[in-house]
DNA sequence: AAGTCGGGGCG
DNA sequence: CGCCCAGACTT
């Protein structure tokens, strides 16, 4: 029996309730695929389905408010997605939705995997969705030695499960690799005993399916000294969007590079002309991303004449920043500072 | 080919 | 703590 025939036997009685899977509409499965890159299902479950409440389809999307569409991503991180899939349903709104791989790939946002995804879960295209679950999967099929994080090793896989794919029901085929990897075929001690595939998986045969995938080492992530300014007006908090770089186009707020001193947060405060009372260092925490740590801390600086904010600035009083900017995870204890005041 | 871009879950 | 996750895009 051929190894898409395996799975699919696998798959049928074992499909979850994730919500994205009750639905063929192309535009749902293209929301959820984008939500999911680098994203675990249970921690887009919640925003997909208020996304979906907000934006039941693309034209309602593309004629949304950006800033809308951010607080709804708030906290789902790498928000550079929420501007591409906003760009693309603009062109998806005039043009009408690509019908297959390569006119979804060719939106702002879409790769290879997701366009594989979107056209064989919307449109029974056999196309490998490669994501990190069947690269696993496969460097233990066929025990790739070539790292997974490089194109040669990477082009190897999609060259074998593109053979592979069931063409009756490729979207059930790129799912069921999906609950694999993250039921059975997971990264470290791998269930062999319980695998539909390990008849065919060379790994599991040599009994070394934990050394796969090869990967290439990683660097350590920079650490960096910030100091996050609360300069509150009246209970109204100034905040400034982001441009660029880190957590562009969220709301944060105003930032020194290091860990300066109370004397030195009121020096500050003066060449911005504000009328400041003295500075109380509030917080500490450190922050981790991907490559970056922020270690962060918080002064409470109350402020006394009013400035009309600017250029990308505003006073957010405490509701506003609850309910109507969005902040990037990255502020969170600064903003329960604030949340915890009287 | 290497860097950049978040955040949470889990051992 | 470090690793990983339904990756894409820029340089």
């Amino acid at each position: 029996m051929c190894i898409s025939r395996k799975i699919l036997n696998w798959y049928a009685p074992k499909d979850r309730g994730l919500p994205w899977r009750k639905t063929k509409d192309p535009y749902a499965i293209w929301v959820s695929e984008i939500m999911l890159q680098q994203t675990q299902a249970n921690t887009v479950i919640p925003y997909y389905e208020r996304f979906m409440a907000a934006f039941p389809t693309a034209k309602d999307l593309a004629a949304a408010e950006e800033e809308a569409l951010l607080k709804h991503w708030q906290g789902l991180g790498y928000y550079r997605r929420a501007k591409h899939l906003m760009a693309a349903a603009k062109i998806v709104a005039r043009e009408g939705m690509p019908g297959d791989f390569e006119g979804l790939k060719a939106l702002p946002g879409i790769g290879d995997y997701t366009a594989a995804a979107i056209a064989s879960i919307a449109y029974g295209e056999a196309v490998a969705a490669v994501d990190g679950n069947l690269l696993r999967i496969y460097s233990r099929l066929h025990m790739v030695d070539g790292s997974i994080d490089k194109a040669a090793g990477k082009r190897r896989i999609v060259e074998l499960a593109n053979k592979d794919i069931s063409r009756d029901r490729p979207g059930d085929f790129n799912q069921a690799m999906m609950d694999l990897g993250s039921k059975i075929c997971t990264p470290t001690s791998p269930a062999c005993g319980d695998c539909p595939l390990r008849g065919d998986c060379m790994a599991y045969h040599a009994n070394c399916a934990e050394d796969y995938p090869r990967k290439s080492p990683k660097k350590k992530q920079k650490e960096e000294d910030v100091t996050v300014l609360l300069i509150d007006l009246d209970g109204r908090f100034l905040i400034e969007k982001r441009t660029g770089g880190l957590l562009a186009s969220m709301w944060g707020f105003p930032m020194a590079e290091g860990h300066i001193r109370p004397e030195d947060v009121m020096k500050l405060l003066s060449e911005a002309d504000f009328v400041a009372k003295k500075p109380e260092k509030v917080a500490e925490y450190r922050h981790v991303f991907s490559h970056r740590i922020w270690n962060v801390w918080v002064y409470y600086a109350p402020v006394e004449a009013l400035f009309a904010a600017e250029g990308g600035r505003t006073w957010a009083t405490k509701e506003a920043l609850k309910n109507t900017y969005a902040v990037p995870s990255a502020f969170s204890p600064a903003l329960e500072v604030i949340y915890g005041m009287d």
